[in-house]
Order: C-alpha cells, then sequence, then structure tokens
RNA sequence: GGCCUUAUCGUCUAACGGUUAGGACGGUACCCUCUCACGGUACAAAUCCGGGUUCGAUUCCCGGUAAGGUCACCA
C-alpha cells in the first residue's frame, strides 16, 4: 500500500514564453492535490531547450503562479532538498543515470548525421511505412564520446498496458516504442529523459500532464523498467478547447497569458475557480468555490476524460460572483484606483450600485468617464425605444420631471444651489448616451447631464445623502 | 497513413443498469422597478449512429462516424 507515502506532485514548465490557462491549470491541479494530502508541491524549471527559452520566462511563470495563490514548498527560487530544480543545472545527475543506461547495454551512440537521418525518414515516407530508428541501430556502436546524441536502447519490443488514475486501463502497441534520444550532442537532456531523473530523485509521486503526453507514455514506461524504478502514478489531464472550432486551445488560438486577465480586472480566485472547473468537479451542484474549498474538495476520480471548452462568458460570471463575495474594504480598495478622485467616503457610499453593475474591476475603465470630471454613465439605451414609442415619451418625460424635482427641493451645501431645467432631446449634443438631458448648473458651471446617470449612480436609494454625493460627483 | 484517446442541452457538466435525464453559464418571456442593473419566476434546449448483453441501457461490449492527440537532437 502506498498510503503512507507522502503525496509529492511539480508542476514542470518550460520557460518558453508566457503561460496560458492549459499550463496553469495542470499546476492548480497538481497543487490542489498536494494541499489536499498535505504533500510537497515542486515548481521545476525544464529549460533544456536553449533555442527554444525565452528570457523573462521564469519571472513571469512565478508571478503568475503568485498572482493565482499557487504556492510552492520547493522550487526554483526557494531551493529545497533537491535543489537545483533548474535541470540546466542538473547535468550531472542525467550524467550518472545515462552511464548507469550505458553500463547495463541500454544506451549507444547515435552515429547518423542529421542529413542521413532525414533521408531514412524520407526513404521510410515514400514507402508508407512508419519510420522507426530501432530498425536502423548501428551493428557496431562505439564508446560515447559525448558529441553524439546518446539514444535509448529500447530493451525489450512488447506491447504496453498501464494504469491512468484519470483514463484507466490505457495501452498502446509496440510501433509506440523506439530508440529515443537521451542526451542531445550539446550535452542537454531530452525532456523524455531529464523528467523522469528528476521525478525519480524529487521522489515525485504523482504526475499531472496533458493527454498529449499518452503516445509516449510506453517509452517512459520501457525507460523505467531499463532503470529498475517503479513510475509514479500517472495523471492524465483533459485538453482544453480553444473557444473556436474543436482545436485544442495552444497560443496560435488565441490563447492568452494568464497576467492578461489579471489585468482586464479578474480575481485571482475566480480564475482559480474557473480553471479549477475545467475539468473537474466537486460532483455536487456547488459552482462558486473559494480555493480552500477546491482544495478541500478535490480528488483524481472526479477529473474528467473528455476535453472542454474555454468559456469566457462563464468566467465572467464567476468573477462577478467572487466580487459580490469579498468584504466591503477589498472591493473599495480594488474600485479606488480606477476612480481616484472620489474620496474613501464616497466610494463607501457608492460601492453597492457600483459592485451590482459590473463583472470585472476592469470594466470601470469604461464605465467612468472623464469628460465630465468623472462619473458613472449608463449603458446606452435604445433612443427609439424611449422616444417613439407610442406611450414611452410620457413616461420619460414624467422620470425626468421627478428627478428635476428631487434636486431643486434639495438643499445642497454646495456654494450655488443646482438649477436645473429640462432641455429636449433635439437639442441635446447627439451623444449616443445622452438622452432627455437635464441642463445644470453646478458650482456656476453649465453642464448637459444625462439624468438617468444620477439614478445609475444611486440604484433605488433616494435618500438625500446618496443624491448629494451624485451631484457632487457630477460636480467634479 | 500507423498508434492512441474521447463522445449527455449552444457551452461547462450530474447520473457510477431502473430518474419526467438534474444543475450552471448563455438565450427567451414575465415579475420587481423612476433608467440600467441586482433579485425572483417560468420556458426552450442534450444522451453521435448501428448492433449486441440484459427484464431494463446515457451507463457494459463490438462496429461505424466525428473530433482530438502523437509519430523531433520540442517540451
Amino acid at each position: 500500500m502506498n498510503e503512507h507515502k507522502k503525496v509529492v506532485t511539480r508542476f514542470a514548465p518550460s520557460p518558453t514564453g508566457f503561460m496560458h490557462v492549459g499550463g496553469v491549470r495542470t499546476a492548480l491541479y497538481a497543487w490542489a492535490f498536494a494541499r489536499k494530502h498535505n504533500g510537497t508541491f515542486i515548481l521545476r524549471i525544464e529549460d533544456t531547450d536553449k533555442a527554444r527559452e525565452v528570457e523573462g520566462s521564469i519571472p513571469h511563470i512565478i508571478e503568475s503562479l503568485t498572482w493565482l495563490g499557487i504556492e510552492w514548498d520547493e522550487g526554483v527560487d526557494v531551493g529545497g532538498p533537491n535543489a537545483p530544480y533548474l535541470q540546466s543545472e542538473r547535468l550531472e545527475s542525467y550524467r550518472k543515470y545515462a552511464q548507469i543506461l550505458i553500463d547495463k547495454g541500454y544506451a549507444y551512440p547515435d552515429p547518423y548525421s542529421e542529413e542521413e537521418l532525414q533521408e531514412l525518414r524520407q526513404q521510410a515516407e515514400s514507402e508508407k511505412k512508419v519510420f522507426l530508428y530501432r530498425d536502423h541501430r548501428p551493428e557496431n556502436t562505439e564508446a560515447w564520446d559525448g558529441t553524439k546524441p546518446l539514444r535509448f536502447k529500447v530493451p525489450e519490443i512488447k506491447s504496453y498496458t498501464w494504469q491512468d488514475a484519470v483514463r484507466g486501463e490505457l495501452s498502446a502497441g509496440p510501433e509506440a516504442l523506439d530508440d529515443f534520444i537521451l542526451i542531445k550532442s550539446d550535452g542537454y537532456p531530452t525532456y523524455n529523459f531529464a523528467h523522469i531523473i528528476d521525478d525519480l530523485e524529487m521522489g515525485v509521486t504523482h504526475i499531472m500532464r496533458a493527454d498529449e503526453f499518452i503516445a509516449s507514455t510506453p517509452k517512459f514506461l520501457s525507460l523505467y523498467e531499463a532503470l529498475d524504478i517503479a513510475p509514479p502514478i500517472l495523471v492524465t489531464l483533459p485538453p482544453i478547447l480553444a473557444p473556436e472550432g474543436n482545436k485544442k486551445l495552444g497560443k496560435r488560438d488565441g490563447a492568452k497569458d494568464i497576467l492578461e486577465y489579471r489585468n482586464e480586472g479578474y480575481l485571482p480566485e475566480a480564475m482559480v475557480n474557473f480553471l479549477a472547473f475545467l475539468g473537474w468537479n466537486p460532483g455536487t451542484d456547488q459552482e462558486v468555490m473559494t480555493p480552500p474549498e477546491i482544495i478541500e474538495a478535490f480528488s483524481l476520480e472526479r477529473i474528467h476524460k473528455a476535453g472542454a471548452m474555454l468559456n469566457e462568458e462563464k468566467l465572467l460570471w464567476l468573477n462577478k460572483e467572487h466580487m459580490r463575495k469579498q468584504s466591503h474594504d477589498k472591493q473599495l480598495a480594488a474600485i479606488k484606483p480606477y476612480m481616484p478622485d472620489f474620496s474613501e467616503d464616497m466610494l463607501s457610499k457608492l460601492l453597492p450600485s457600483i459592485v451590482d453593475r459590473i463583472s470585472t474591476y476592469g470594466e470601470l475603465r469604461s464605465v467612468v468617464q472623464p469628460e465630465f470630471g468623472f462619473f458613472l454613465s449608463r449603458p446606452p439605451l435604445e433612443k427609439e425605444r424611449i422616444l417613439y414609442k407610442d406611450d414611452e415619451p410620457g413616461v420619460a418625460l414624467r422620470h425626468l420631471q421627478h428627478i428635476k424635482d428631487l434636486l431643486e427641493t434639495m438643499d445642497f451645501s454646495t456654494p450655488e444651489s443646482i438649477k436645473a431645467s429640462i432641455m429636449p432631446y433635439a437639442e441635446s449634443e447627439g451623444k449616443g448616451n445622452v438622452l432627455w438631458p437635464l441642463r445644470m448648473s453646478l458650482s456656476g458651471q453649465e453642464k448637459s447631464v444625462d439624468p438617468f446617470t444620477i439614478l445609475y449612480v444611486l440604484g433605488k436609494d433616494e435618500s438625500t445623502s446618496r443624491i448629494e454625493s451624485a451631484c457632487h460627483i457630477l460636480a467634479l
């Protein structure tokens, strides 16, 4: 029984650019599972491909995970008992295990040039056969001097059947097995080799990974056998599909940098909630969950097999739900940067009306309009409906009169009281969102304002103080 | 092309042989209302197709179809 073995998971991205939802979800599941079982979560960087490396990727990865609250116990920046966590600094380990394989007769230098290999591939293709390197194994292998790629010699060509924590029993024929490269001619290991050694040395118990690795699993299993080690538990995650078409979500399909969501004003807990549910659910009707609740409910058994499309509308809704769950103080702090000209007191009063009307804090950017100082405008209405429908003009006028009366009966503490008059639509400035404007004299300045704006700010509450603050906003 | 995987409303999903196939997002309608919104109620909407197994298949098996993955000195 492995029941008593401490859970160790890892997230092992390569530093080739920004992180998008796919990678983040893999990290999230590995993290949630480790936390659920009081295990260890490791952040390892797989930087064995110098050509594809993008500078700044590592800080970016760290920033992304940190934003989401996915914190690691061991990793590139914090260190740990199995340091280093950067593969380019672990070459000794790979060489050590490579030597073990060589000694066992399970590894040999690849004598072919790239051109020769290319030719062999083309030849196989023209014969409509599958190219397998192991069909062209050199007869006499020399000692490996490190200048040629080191290949794995598959000990036994056979079919494999294995267990996956999500997919159940998986299998593949012998065609899936080939002599893959362990160490490249530049001295760096390939992913295929490095991740197995690292997971072994770091004591990783569960490997969460995307389903593109199913195809190469027999190669890994074969390597585990050659090294005489037990493979970790494999946890294959379902693909995330792009919103358009039916393709797996990739950077070219518009997969966004996860930090873009932060810039758009999404909350990290909403993002975590959203990503967690893209391929998993707790089996209850609860859809809005905090990270601790997700950890508590998380289980491998409930991870889905089939892919899921990214649905930003649902993310938007989730974000709204999480915004509403926030404390007054947190909401206030989030809104402040978008409405710098407002006093804390005023923002505090307006908070409920604001939060009810937006799905992300980022929306405040378009809602707060600088042309009148700063105030909240409402979304545009269809003019025709208000102005031309049989009795609608009457209704609109009545509303307007009501607001005007309210304003005029109020005793404002501003130096000059507000004078309001109704201006017909024809005289309005024709702005899309200005209907039946009130001409207002505010602090000595004449302004045309949309009366609905005031009510929009007010919501249903007509108390004097609220109207007053609305007018202050307009007067700013 | 070889190998592999997947398949329930438009989307995310529940169901682990017996349900009027449930929920959520989105949509529509109505209610609330001095606009917008919030809230409330209701409606429309799905088991890919064909065979088996079974008293009974969304569920198990086989075949088809469709979609996806993979066949690198990338991860």
